[in-house]
RNA sequence: CGGGAUGUAGCUCAGCUUGGUAGAGCGCUUGAUUUGGGAUCAAGGGGUCACAGGUUCGAAUCCUGCCAUCCCGACCA
């Protein structure tokens, strides 16, 4: 491509509405604009490297024995209807009506759809197995997008699925899947943890992310510092400290007038939030029950979703409150409290702990657990950095990481909405063994640029930037740089290099801001030494900076992009 | 959905308190001088001040409504 006919356009200043990294510079260097929130025009720099990536994906789906194909984004409601997903998705999804006034909805993801298709090649255990993928649109709904590309509202996701006749053949097909998702990751340049997840609205067995670790990641990731244990927070199992029991003191009322947190009653009364249980109440499918935890710890609510098996978890109302406590919020306790209480595991191995006393501006102390009961007792807290690793008691520590991929093991929860069966060998009907495993092609692009960047731009990896070489011609007056620069471009050409040429009439320094911004890896300066058939040779990485004959260029750069 | 903020030229923003002909920098056009790291000078073009009402002789400015964007939280494959 040569610039000077071409839309192309970089814009100097940080964008004030990018809140990453990513997203700033992808927009200044002209890669993606936004159209609306969450939603971005990918423009012609953008597009080559999401095609650069798609074709990774492609190509490694295409070595599972994955066949491509596309479905529609434009789906009848009905079909999120029978999965009984349409309820779970709620206000996630765009849904539309048709002239007819019949619904619709975009589709968030497309379990129901390839269940569907997959119906008119299975019906015998003969068919099985294969699986399908697709390079697609979704729409998901989102309440808050941010962080530019990282979390929008539509976006391309690579989706594959798999069919297996049982789930020993679910877990080989995963399996490839998995390996699959490995070697792109590594093609991709990312640097990434896998970690254990929650299987959220997907349902199935087994939930497993590909995080790109990067400052800005929406997900904690849970890592040990001597095993490879790897989680969600969201999952993260927390393993108790074996303590020792104290005797029982005396109950005691404190009067502790304005202090409602745990910081401030920590501080009235000399003492750190450790010594203290904080009891939060809670609504869970539509019943309250008081939760209780250290007074340094969290509540993780899909812990407490998982115990109870519940679709809502929310912390209960100012009104509920007040109701359950006798008391305002902020003097929560367990003793004498309207409601069930549900107690972390770690609080049963204290003794003497301070709690709220149900009465405003009074707590009580040396707390135990004969002064209350407990209904159930379970993991229901956030695990910590410094915590004990739950697979080989190694110290927890956490990284941010950004969801580039997830894999699920959805086991016949599909098959059995969709009714999607075969005949085994003794003539017997069986659901479907189904998989699916997505990954979000913008996000990668967005975790590969926080990732690789300084003060001056985007640095792309050598296979995935949108060309691999950019010529600057010094001054565009000079008859020879032209022409040696043509030279050049054409010869790269000819050996199918991705090349730009800048034959803009701007000042250098100019260009090399541009050449720099936009992340070409190569770049070749035709200046005065053009005469000489001399021209400069610098990767944006900065570890090659020298002169090279122009007969030497092309061998140089066919070596230079040889190892991808 | 709660809390907060912001909408003025292609971009970044000032002006609003105290109503009186629409501003700056960057970018853009033309010319001159420049030409190896985002040039300099000069002359230009460009805006229904988000939108809709209202108050007023007169509204970017005051009032009401509404839409959009952003931040914090809630929510979230």
């Amino acid at each position: 491509m040569k610039l000077k006919n071409s839309f192309f356009y970089t814009i100097r200043e940080d964008q004030k509405t990018e809140d990453s990294t990513s997203g700033n510079l992808l927009v200044r260097a002209g890669f993606i604009k936004k159209s609306s929130s969450g939603i971005y025009m990918l423009m012609p720099l953008g597009k080559k490297v999401v095609d650069n990536i798609e074709n990774i994906i492609r190509d490694e789906m295409n070595k599972t024995g994955a066949q491509e194909v596309t479905m529609p984004c434009l789906i009848p409601e009905e079909t999120y209807i029978a999965s009984g997903r349409r309820a779970g998705f709620g206000n996630g999804m765009f849904s539309l009506k048709d002239r007819f006034n019949k619904p619709f909805v975009l589709g968030p993801t497309h379990e129901e759809l390839f269940a569907l298709a997959a119906q008119m090649k299975i019906n015998s255990y003969k068919d099985l197995p294969f699986a399908l993928y697709q390079m697609q649109t979704k729409f998901r709904d989102e309440p808050r997008p941010r962080y530019g590309l990282i979390r929008v509202r539509e976006f391309i996701m690579k989706d594959s699925y798999t069919f297996d006749k049982d789930e020993e053949g679910l877990n080989i097909a995963y399996d490839k899947q998995f390996n699959a998702y490995k070697k792109i990751m590594n093609r991709l340049g990312l640097d990434y943890k896998i970690v254990r997840a929650d299987t959220g609205i997907m349902g199935g067995l087994l939930s497993e992310e590909f995080q790109a670790v990067t400052d800005i990641g929406e997900d904690i990731l849970v890592l040990c510092d001597s095993c490879d244990y790897a989680s969600n927070l969201e999952v993260a199992k927390c393993v108790n400290k074996k303590a020792i029991m104290q005797d029982e003191l005396l109950l005691e009322s404190v009067y502790t007038p304005n202090a409602k947190t745990i910081e401030e009653v920590a501080e009235y009364m000399n003492l750190t939030a450790d010594s203290f249980v904080k009891t939060l109440i809670y609504n869970i499918d539509g019943v309250t029950y008081g939760v209780m935890v250290k007074g340094n710890r969290d509540v993780n609510e899909i812990k407490l979703r998982k115990l109870f098996n519940a679709n809502l978890v929310e912390l209960a109302d100012a009104h509920t409150v007040v109701n359950v406590t006798n008391a305002p919020v902020g003097f929560a306790g367990p003793i004498d409290l309207k409601c069930p209480i549900i107690m972390d595991e770690e609080v049963s191995y204290m003794s003497n702990f301070i709690v709220g006393a149900n009465k405003a501006d009074y707590h009580y102390k040396n707390a135990n657990h004969k002064d209350f009961e407990v209904q159930h007792i379970a993991d229901i807290r956030n695990i910590q950095e410094g915590d004990i690793c739950p697979n080989c008691g190694g110290k927890i520590y956490f990284k941010r990481g950004i969801e580039v991929g997830n894999t699920f093991k959805l086991g016949t929860k599909y098959s059995k909405a969709m009714n999607l069966e075969f005949l085994d060998s003794n003539n017997q009907t069986n659901l479907v063994w189904m998989g699916s495993y997505g990954i979000g092609v913008g996000r990668c692009m967005a975790a590969i640029v926080e990732q690789n960047n300084d003060e001056n731009g985007i640095i792309w990896p050598k296979n995935i930037a949108p060309y691999k070489v950019g010529i600057v011609i010094i001054s565009v007056k000079d008859e020879v740089q032209v022409a040696l620069a043509d030279k050049i471009y054409d010869k790269l050409s000819a050996n199918m290099i991705e090349v730009v040429l800048d034959d803009r009439d701007e000042r250098p320094g100019v260009k090399f801001k541009d050449m720099e911004l936009i992340g070409i890896p190569l770049r070749i300066t035709v200046g005065k030494k053009a005469s000489e058939n001399i021209v400069e040779v610098k990767s944006r990485d900065g570890l090659v900076n020298k002169e090279l004959s122009f007969d030497e260029t092309e061998t140089f750069i066919k070596e230079y992009f040889k190892k991808d």
